[in-house]
DNA sequence: TTAATGATGCCACCTTTGTGAAGTAAATCT
DNA sequence: AGATTTACTTCACAAAGGTGGCATCATTAA
């Protein structure tokens, strides 16, 4: 649990007794490498903190499976268009290298609101990075040409290019597996 | 003033003494069409409200004109790269129509959320719903062709057709105008 | 250990989109 | 109103990326 306490720091630190209240709605769960840690069409009641290991959250579009993004070691995962509207998720949670994973129910987690607004002000906090990533990510995505996206990613997140099969890179970097291979071959 | 507090209800509804907080801290702006509301690389302190109009946030990318997302009445307008990081944006707001906006102080604002935690909330709420459409928008952009994001722009805003130049749409939907006007030809 | 499955790379061919250039229409400015 | 700029469209050509097929190598299961 210390790493997640950890990775809150850098937030907003907490009291003892809200980190006791985190603790006391979370639990532990390992799970197993191509496992569905949350399947397609469930609304999301958790929020996730990744220990160890690798995980994506994907989607079909058209009978085709697209990787939205992954996550590592230190990162919280939420399917957060379920997460905040209530509504059932389109997209699923799969493990992709055996995973340590804390579980923090959100149900919960959020009455924890009315009673310590410095757990609000760190999930606030959290949630607010989380947006400007996708933001900058975006830019990414709006006028680059996939050499281009692949080539960022190789600086930027090299993990990912080392520890995630190139199918599920492809589809997160909006091209098929093909045009990834040719892209890769020009070395 | 009551335009926005309207709005906030739907977040979030606030007392009296809170709504008096905001409006302390804020202030109407009238402002022309193609006139800039922020300029590139200033660091964002202010949160808006569009009353009346139409804007868009834009960047350089390589000297072309980028155009990151629109904005229309009733909407908050905020660059939260530059907000939520303290760091100058690289991104301006334009304004595409005669327009009249209430611009809060969020340098107030942010001191006002250890006041008023219903305040907090408001606005914890507010960027939660922006979050979510932003998730939503890199799922359009992932795997669809022009065409397909041309024809759902179309159906799910077909304000920003009838009152944005095409030149602006075009790197909204991340190609050339040349391409805009071919699947336009299409009829 | 062998079979089966999955991941990766590569080829030929075709479709989509970008580029540069040019023309027309509409808006804006004295 | 006339001049100038801006918005939009179209064309021919080039480049990027998708499709289906197939070969190879690595991993997993029996």
């Amino acid at each position: 649990m210390d790493a997640l306490f950890q990775y809150f720091k850098k937030f907003n630190p907490l009291s003892k007794e809200a980190e006791k209240a985190i603790a006391d709605i979370s639990s532990i769960v390992t799970i197993k490498k191509n496992k569905d840690l949350q399947p397609i069409s469930h609304t999301c009641k958790t929020i996730y903190f990744m220990k160890k290991g690798v995980a994506r959250i994907y989607y079909f579009k058209d009978g085709i499976d697209i990787t939205e993004r992954f996550f590592f070691e230190n990162s919280i995962i939420a399917r957060v268009e379920s997460l905040f509207t209530g509504k059932p998720s389109r997209k699923a949670i799969q493990i992709l290298e055996d995973a340590e994973i804390i579980a923090i129910n959100s149900t919960q987690l959020f009455k924890l609101y009315n009673t310590y607004s410095e757990i609000e002000r760190l999930f606030r906090k959290i949630f607010e990075a989380a947006y400007v990533e996708t933001v900058n990510r975006i830019e990414g995505m709006q006028f680059h040409s996939a050499e281009e996206r692949y080539n960022a990613l190789l600086i930027e997140d090299p993990n990912v290019l080392m520890r995630v099969p190139l199918k599920y890179v492809a589809s997160f970097l909006g091209i098929t597996q093909v045009s990834l291979s040719r892209i890769r071959g020009y070395r």
